[in-house]
DNA sequence: CTGTTAGCGCTTTCAC
DNA sequence: GTGAAAGCGCTAACAG
């Protein structure tokens, strides 16, 4: 019976459309049309193909395909390695929503948060759809992207000049949530421990908590820079805790960073959390709710916000319309035993959509 | 100046060879050649059509390219959530060295890990031109990736049909390293706690620990098993612990499992690790290392196996010759606070190559 | 609904 | 070292 693929005997290439045609005794269309939903072709036709295709193990290839229809159903993802490591999920769910839509993840891992002319061409050179980046795009990179006809759909940053659509976390409603928590909580005196100088998505959520703490009335000190490591986190804490002035709660600009200020705290310096000082952080990464840590921070909603670029970027390669939307989604608050006050376990805020803003739209909330 | 991609007018299609040729007026073979090293070119022709194609910002098409070439440069990755989730690191380092090698890594998550015919046809389709599998491939499938020319390299299991390339850590050796640890610190009594029924890793790092603990006269009770989440550590523990006949030690198949061991302990159970009981792992993740936790564990060489594995791919594809062989790196053991005896910090063994069998190798050590 | 024809963008003989 | 022509495996008009 002929029952799986490969029955054919010999070991050698590629099955072709033209061998499934002769053994069907059809035309190459028809073996094309037999797999392609909505073609015109008959019931019949179809299935006497798809044996004859089963038969020989025949998997149309999507190259050739990809030649004449300009599609190759590669959707490039640009990430760096930081974000591989503290934020896997982003990834995993990117690879998960692209999957879905029927296209696949070819991913490009920056080494720094930097693409540039080489690296656009590299892009180009493998014909992908459409990028998701969660890097920095310059906005000149941008431009050539939109006059390449390569749409782009930025995560987690957005372009200033709407070179490119964009999704995002609102970082904003997110540190009021927060500012509102920790004061209840009794803090008065907090720090902020920052990513890499000029990585966006640590710029966007300090200047975020700013405006928060200072609309709260609360002191925010100078900001000092890390690198969103664990290890970098445990590492400057000593200088951020400094006995003389130390501050009683420290904000993160990720989780990551955030647990290694709680280690550092409790193994290092024999501060207790969040007695002596309180701790936050932000994405809610897995290990942020073990309990060792238990850790208070804002919930990016990951799956929300990468199934709304896989959305965007396959509008933008259907669509091709230059039109340019940034969207920003609701993180959540999830309030455990880092912070003082508010019972463990709470959440607060709603995730999901949040502002809207765009050349054709109006700004929702 | 043309000084860089995309300064052509128009914001249309792509840019061909032919349009380059045009512009540097000569022929499109001098173009392809221009693009491809080693081919027969003279400097100053190549110079010539490189200034032209920056000028019009081309890049050669990959998919027009791996049409006649018959090369994608797509190297096929297979994983399943949970790798994705509990070791990501598998697959940054993944990328990273196919990247190096200079093609890309077209990622395929899978839900259930198992890779039927569909799956088959899938990656076909895509025109692979190999695949890196860290899950798990039915006999017949790798046969039918044989019969198709389809160079396979399996990840931390083995076809033992000889089907496949395979690279993977060699845990009765790190499971010996183990038990000798555990016995110095007193162990008497240890559970498992494995990962899910028929795991393939999970079923070889059990059947080494007990091999190695019978050899070392300690007992090894019947495996409990979960899922290799942190969850579904933290649930089996109380039931692995139970008051009537704690064990002293629960040996576990991954880390993230075991640090919901420890954290079950502390967290729920009011036991001290390891003072009531010791705990260990298998992997050496990133959060094995936080004071949190301190968890001894076997530190599966991902770098160098990683490395390894897309040795053997590049390599099978350039070849294409049948011979199978499977490598087995060594795991090191890194002692830390989450056992008894020994110095924390201790790191035990050498990683890196250790064994190596194939039908052409003879075995190394 | 089905077959025939042309051609996607590139590489590759083969002449020169 | 360089150009002309053919063709990779498929889809997209176009007839019938």
């Amino acid at each position: 019976m002929a029952d799986s693929i490969g029955d054919g005997t010999e070991g050698g290439g590629r099955v072709t459309s033209y061998d499934v045609a002769r053994l069907a005794g059809v035309s190459q269309s028809a073996v094309s049309r037999a797999f392609r939903d909505g073609a015109s072709i008959s019931s019949a036709l179809r299935a006497r193909v798809q044996r004859a295709a089963r038969e020989l193990g025949y998997a149309p290839s999507n190259i050739a395909r990809a030649l004449i229809t300009q599609r190759s159903r590669l959707i490039g993802v640009l990430v760096t390695e930081t974000t591989t490591r503290n934020t896997p999920d982003i990834l995993f769910h990117l690879g998960h929503e692209i999957q879905q839509a029927g296209s696949r993840m070819l991913v490009f891992t920056l080494a720094v948060d930097r693409v540039d002319e080489d690296g656009l061409r590299d892009l180009l050179s493998f014909d992908v759809d459409g990028v998701i980046a969660a890097t920095t795009l310059a906005e000149d990179t941008l431009e050539l992207c939109a006059r390449r006809g390569l749409p782009v759909v930025l995560y987690n940053r957005h372009s200033p000049a709407g070179q490119a659509d964009s999704v995002g976390c609102d970082s904003a409603s997110g540190m009021r949530l927060l500012a509102a928590h920790l004061r209840q909580g009794g803090t008065r005196d907090a720090a902020f421990l920052a990513g890499p100088r000029g990585a966006p998505v640590s710029e966007d959520r300090l200047a975020a908590a700013r405006a928060a703490f200072a609309s709260c009335d609360m002191s925010l000190r100078p900001a000092v820079h890390a690198d969103y490591s664990h290890a970098s986190g445990r590492q400057a804490a000593p200088g951020l805790l400094a006995p003389r002035r130390r501050p009683d709660t420290i904000v993160c600009a990720n989780d990551a960073m955030a647990l290694g200020v709680i280690d550092a705290c409790r193994h290092d310096l024999g501060l207790a959390v969040p007695g002596d000082v309180a701790v936050t952080g932000f994405d809610d990464v897995a290990q942020a709710s073990w309990p060792a840590y238990a850790l208070t921070t804002l919930a990016q909603p990951i799956a929300e916000q990468t199934r709304m670029a896989v959305r965007m970027i396959v509008e933008r390669i259907e669509d091709s319309s230059p039109a340019r939307e940034r969207r920003l989604l609701l993180p959540r608050l999830v309030i455990r035993g880092s912070t003082r006050g508010g019972h463990d376990g709470d959440v607060i805020g709603r995730s999901g959509e949040g502002r809207k803003e765009g050349s054709k739209e109006a700004l929702l909330s």
